[in-house]
DNA sequence: ATTTCGTGTCGTATGTTTACGACATATAGA
DNA sequence: TCTATATGTCGTAAACATACGACACGAAAT
């Protein structure tokens, strides 16, 4: 049975839901919140940082990396997870732009 | 096992999660672009609008007034749904907000 | 060389989401 | 009354998400 039917909606519509699914969890909310207030933005302080389990923080992580949110790239033994500036500023004008076309009206 | 532990995050945070997984799916973004456009927002207009089965628009329909971003009241024989617009003005602000707190910086 | 630390991957349990057909109900019209 | 229409509910299959323990690996410290 097909499972997942978002391709058939606008490009633009499957890209906010992307980015919206991306934070659609607090844990992951926090983590892009940490990454932007640190300045050592290594595994193993996002996982001191957020209180969940370092696998679970991963998962999280990879998802996040998934939408392309953030990058994660290996410094010597470590690991520095950053934001991604232009995929966030793309999330940032998407929202924008779809908040702005709907303008909700009483119906009824 | 426990599966969720969204509820030990600040509720900001948890509140634009929420949001964030209403839009999470580009069926619920089209819903909700074409409540705001259309007069007339009843079930059926919408299965129309949206290119899926009515029983999956109507679980799309049920996400939605989950996360109290549109209403569905009973107009006699039809049912009205509509953008609850107090809580769509909350998410645009909860959005505005925790964009702003994130500034990307490049930290490596 | 061995241990420790930071990291990632695998497996697994449980719950949630997406998709839809089949059925039920209630109102309006023939 | 019977039929058509609009609606909601139930069940179910497949996939995805959340959470975490156990294991593997490689670099640095002892």
């Amino acid at each position: 049975m097909i499972t997942n039917k978002s391709e058939i909606f606008p490009a633009e519509q499957q890209q906010a839901a992307v980015y919206a699914k991306a934070i659609s969890h607090p844990a992951r909310i926090a983590i892009l919140r940490f990454l932007a207030e640190s300045k050592v933005c290594i595994t193993g302080d996002i996982t001191d940082a957020i209180p969940l389990g370092r696998t679970t923080v991963l998962q999280h992580l990879q998802v996040l990396k998934d939408s392309e949110l953030i990058t994660g790239d290996i410094d010597g033994k470590r690991v520095c997870y950053c934001i991604n500036s232009d995929r966030y500023d793309e999330m940032k004008q998407l929202f924008d732009e779809l908040l702005k076309k709907i303008n909700p009206i009483n119906c009824c």
